[in-house]
RNA sequence: GCGCUCGUAGCUCAGUUGGAUAGAGCACCCGCCUUCUAAGCGGGUGGUCGCAGGUUCGAAUCCUGCCGGGCGUACCA
């Protein structure tokens, strides 16, 4: 049930018949403080200003027309016009007992599901995946889990940079090392980073090779059957090596989600031809140029956006446009949601733009660059190593777990070994992604070891520990949550409280879907633990004096915060543990 | 130069798209484990929301101008 949707109904209804304007927005909130009641109205204020009344007066005839009953045991009248609801805790328990018998736990599919394909990840073929690649990868796996669970149909696409210039150097290299030293190759490819580095150290070194390596660049691009064969045992290894970084942050990418930068090589000269045939291509110094009067460059002069270089080849604006085409014409998207770095801002909006004009997205195709900020070191600036490179992920993951093996050590736990390990695992990749998934995307974050792998306070352990204690709860009680049956009652403001935050589970997973932000739900979630953890000290559910059918009723409040837990934070990407 | 973006407590961040007295965590101080897991709970200290104007019933949020950081600004991606 989702709550607002449902207050929002009935207000405007209630503003119809009070006589405010069609377009009056109900401006329904969840209330800031308590003393508010739980939802409250703002629509009245500016509605009565343009009807010329008084603010209170509207409200209390929005009031008298305001149907809630059964809903809310008291509306009221405060401030300037602000109507404040108070939810009836007999209602709340109503919709408590539907979420729990219902599997969905009370968040219903979309009524109308659409095409939504998400691109994200993004890693380079022969390099490893360095912790810039975790926002892209994670925010994006999470986003699309959320839309998935909500109905919709979810297409994931891993736009692997697997395309370009540097192939010719890389292919050149692999072929000297398979032929020197089987243990060289099978050592530098165990790393792609070394792999890169020492294919570029002999380019940059050795003219012979470097001649070769352009060579190979000319014959890849043609076509030829060695440099392919090659360039695909490349494309092969980095796939493997990123796969094992997928599986242990628990993304749900897979190899076939990779629709990488060379799939739409064939497509480009078509690309190309219909721009031309819109009217939409200029010749400038020998390149080609769609020119956007909506731009201007540093002259002051329509920016020109580059689609086919002067010697022939094209760009990634070229090869963007080309999945733009692809994601409209044969995955149909309605929507098509980027999960790129900010600094693409401006390329997006261009190609963006091109496309439009061109046709290949249509007036109603959703074109959303979901952007995020940039990674910076502790004192504010881009973030690099000591040696100037940026910290791979699987150093990242490898720090964590030694973290959270020392945090474990430290712990008085009954874990068995094996346990131990499960816990671990699960705390590290967590507090790593909760990092990440807990900031609202757009702005920057600063890298900090010790902020990234913090245990404590709005952390993925603190929402894992919560879903452990409810767990215990049910160990002690004896009883599994399918067996409960009964009337739930609320009667502690800890109840309520909780109750509540239960039913604002459907409302917080839509507003997330509709605006690709995790961080939405990891608040929520957070909310929601720090509540359960009230009642926890509160509500005794096990201990001796707690009557049958109060123990009955807190162990479904238990139930449904249980399963609530589980499932928003299987949408962030987040495994619980049943003990820790 | 132009464009985008950010500036909120000592630090890291929220702030429901213009609502009421700006909220969390960390750090610091005080209380709470013979009672369902103390990775916890309760309480406290800490703010001129970069600055100055403006818009209006009402501004951290919108507009303008400054100040400061970051990014982008056609033949890399």
């Amino acid at each position: 049930m989702n709550i607002l949707k449902l207050l929002e109904d009935r207000v405007i209804s209630a503003l119809k018949a009070a006589g405010a304007p069609e377009d009056t927005a109900p401006m329904v909130r969840a209330s800031a403080r308590a003393n508010f009641g739980d939802y409250q109205c703002n629509a009245v204020m500016a509605a009565a200003k343009k009807m010329g009344m008084k603010p209170r007066d509207l409200a209390q005839q929005v009031i008298d027309h305001l149907d809630l009953s059964g809903i809310a045991e008291k509306t009221e009248i405060a401030g300037p016009g602000f109507i404040n609801i108070h939810l009836a805790p007999e209602w709340l328990a109503s919709n408590l007992q539907n979420a729990v018998n219902d599997e969905r736990i009370g968040v219903e599919k979309v009524a109308q599901p659409q095409t939504v394909v998400v691109d994200l990840s993004a890693p380079n073929v022969a390099k490893e995946m360095h912790v810039g690649h975790l926002r892209s990868t994670v925010i994006g796996d999470a986003s699309a889990r959320t839309l998935d669970f909500l109905g919709h149909k979810v297409i994931r696409q891993n736009h692997l940079g697997d395309w370009g210039t540097q192939f010719g150097m890389l292919i050149a290299h692999l072929e000297e090392l398979e032929q020197d030293s089987q243990e060289a190759l099978a050592m530098e490819l165990s790393d792609m980073e070394t792999f890169y580095k020492a294919s570029k150290k002999r380019f940059d070194e050795d003219e012979v090779f470097a001649a070769q390596a352009r060579n190979y660049v000319v014959q890849l691009q043609s076509g030829n059957e060695f440099c392919l064969k090659m360039w695909r045992k490349l494309v092969d290894i980095t796939l493997a090596h990123n796969q094992d970084v997928y599986k242990r942050l628990n993304v749900l990418l897979t190899p076939s989600d990779v629709m990488g930068e060379s799939a739409y090589n064939d497509s480009l000269p078509t690309i190309i031809q219909e721009l031309d045939n819109k009217g939409l291509l200029s010749e400038n110094q020998g390149a080609k140029v769609v020119f956007l009067n909506e731009y201007t460059n540093k002259d002051g002069d329509p920016m020109g956006v580059i689609v086919e270089k002067s010697g022939g080849g094209f760009l990634y604006a070229t090869t963007d446009l080309a999945a733009l085409r692809h994601r409209t014409n044969a995955l149909n998207a309605d929507r098509i949601l980027y999960y790129v770095d900010a600094r693409q801002g401006q390329h997006f909006d261009q190609i963006f733009t091109i496309a439009r004009k061109a046709g290949f997205i249509t007036e109603e195709t959703s074109t959303e660059h979901h952007a995020f900020g940039m990674m910076l070191g502790k004192d504010g600036k881009p973030f690099k190593t000591r040696a100037g490179n940026t910290i791979k992920l699987v150093d990242l993951l490898d720090e964590a777990e030694e973290r959270a093996a020392r945090l474990i050590a430290s712990k008085d736990t009954d874990l068995s070994e094996e346990q131990k390990v499960q816990v671990i695992k699960a705390i590290a990749i967590s507090s790593i992604k909760y990092a990440d998934l807990s900031k609202n995307r757009t702005s920057d974050y600063i890298f900090d070891w010790d902020n990234m792998l913090a245990f404590e306070g709005n952390t993925a352990p603190y929402l894992m520990y919560a879903y452990t204690r409810v767990k215990s709860i049910f160990r002690k009680a004896n009883v599994s949550a399918s067996d409960l049956t009964g009337k739930i009652a609320i009667t502690e403001t800890a109840e309520r409280d909780l109750a509540l935050k239960l039913a604002r589970f459907s409302e917080t997973v839509k507003q997330a879907a509709r605006e690709g932000m995790p961080h939405i739900i990891c608040g929520y979630l957070y909310d929601l633990s720090g509540s359960f953890m009230s009642f926890y000290e509160q509500c005794p559910v096990n201990k001796d004096g707690v009557e049958a059918d109060v123990k009955n009723s807190r162990l479904q409040i238990c139930s449904l915060t249980a399963n609530t837990l589980k499932t928003g934070l299987d949408l962030l990407g987040i495994e619980t543990v049943e003990q820790m």
